[in-house]
DNA sequence: GATGAATGAGTATTCATTCAT
DNA sequence: AATGAATGAATACTCATTCAT
């Protein structure tokens, strides 16, 4: 058993649910069954903790992009993003829920910036490749309008209306970007 | 001068850029030129600050919204809302900030609670009021997902793009929402 | 009872037995039956309070030398002063205990490198005063001698010999000085 | 390369520079490039690895006193003396802030206290050997007179005063023993 | 001889809150 | 209404030491 993955793995859990700076070491510590000294040991920090969650779950992000889709249109593509979009938006809340935090609370904003541009930055371009195949004249607008549209719906299914309607929003969306 | 006034103003401010959690109420209390106890005094603990924060907050945006617009058509109302939104995200960054602040990290939403509640539901039937007027069969879906576009966008703008493309964002959707 | 005055009292001790660094501030506050807290409330952190102790001990050292010997010859001036030296290095070993370590142990030398230096130029200034009476040329050396003197004494009876014969030494040191 | 030596003059330069109490062990090990285990190994523990080279410093002090020198009189081996230890304290100033360090810190005095009898005992027979030839009735209190100015001026060279005199204080004070 | 994961006690510091004045 | 001394729980972090390999 790898103390470390587990580590990571629990505290991202946490993390999540709790926040960072409402999650004490100590928790993480109890409920992953290993000593305080251990995290200083494996990430120096707290703050060291948190990166390299970041960085794992950026890592994440880039390979799940990676599927060679050069056999798509375009308009096929969007189709298949937004399809696994709104899958892991309910398989793994958890996660989104852990990068919204992130990016939004200052503190951890601060601790993560060069991270955070470095992800949001890759997450651009990828939009946009499929947009340029569309109008390159527009690509840069519409990937961030897109990118946008799909955040927003991440945080009012997480964090506004208990009762969200995800479904009907994805088939709402969906028709709308196929139907482009 | 009005203390409590002053308090909940810099209280505001701090909440917004550096997070809840993360202003201790003695740096409060140091740029308000107060004493700690004061703020026992008036608002019983910091939960009781933010609280009373967020409702003032909650009533600014009531009031915006209580202008009287039945002499406009739907897809003009939506036209001033969006007008209006997109100068406020420019004009008052900090408060859309302090929002998304609290929303977002699990231990503010849980104090705000109720009060978010309140708020979201205020807002998803202001917005619905306009969409049912062009389609009642479909204004659930495409009032939340209006809301969730605005969200997502002030997101991208706050807290992760640097070169966010406001202006063009904007231009973008409104061309978008009264063409329909 | 000023707990402010308490906590200085009590921490000069501890520094002075146990040194800076192996005094932990729980001590301090058991023994003052003081709270944490009220260490950062009046002194800000461990380093100002050594400060807040270095200052007040420097202020004792320059009250001590400001009562008037205008009317005494330089030698007597030197007696007085070795007469001094020797009665409050037998009565008061904790403060010369203290200094010691202070300025010899690197870390705390640090952090008082300041107040160390004003004080240790007061020192020379004033016994450079006495010197410069029997013969300015050699003022400077003679007044380095005597203090280095003095403090190798204090160094060797408080921190080396056990059985250091610190009478007789006042003796012949006092003797010297005097024949001179 | 033998790592233990290695540890040694590594340990002794640290201690040396930022005490013994402020030097974590894991600073020694990244310095010397070698893991935490193996100090255990050679050295038990922190304070044997102390110890250790407080007796390595002793051994070196007491070769340089066993050049034989019967053949010199008194004064001239107060001058050889005094010429070996202000040599010695401009070229290896760590070594005495090292014994001044670890003399005066109680905690350390308190694991030293045995070696540091030994040492000091050893240094007191040395010196009183030379003075016995001049007057063994005041021999005693001479050769701590002695002892302690010398300490004193190493102590405001290296713990007091930036600009000390060192090369006049070594002129003025064995031009005061060769003309006693 | 040598490594490095793992521990756990220890420590300074932070901070919301209380309360006498 | 307003102050500020005082509390005490909470928290991240340090660090010597142990031990399996």
């Amino acid at each position: 058993m790898d103390k470390r993955e587990e580590l990571i793995r629990i505290a991202t859990a946490l993390f999540s649910e709790r926040g960072f700076e409402n999650t004490p070491l100590s928790v993480v510590c109890e409920k992953a069954n290993v000593s305080k000294g251990l995290i200083s040991h494996h990430f120096k920090s707290k703050n060291g903790l948190l990166r390299e969650i970041f960085i794992k779950t950026t890592e994440l992000i880039i390979e799940m992009n990676q599927l060679d889709q050069s056999n798509l249109t375009a308009h096929e593509q969007l189709q298949t993003l937004l399809e696994s979009f709104f899958a892991q938006l309910e398989s793994d809340k958890m996660r989104f829920q852990f990068n919204l935090n992130m990016m939004v609370q200052p503190n951890t904003r601060a601790i993560l910036s060069d991270l955070i541009k470095e992800r949001s930055d890759f997450i651009l371009k990828s939009v946009r490749n499929i947009f340029d195949q569309i109008d390159p004249n527009t690509s840069l607008v519409k990937s961030h309008a897109f990118i946008a549209e799909l955040d927003g719906i991440a945080l009012n299914y997480l964090a506004v209306y208990d009762h969200f309607p995800l479904r009907k929003i994805k088939t709402h969306i969906i028709t709308k970007y196929i139907a482009q």
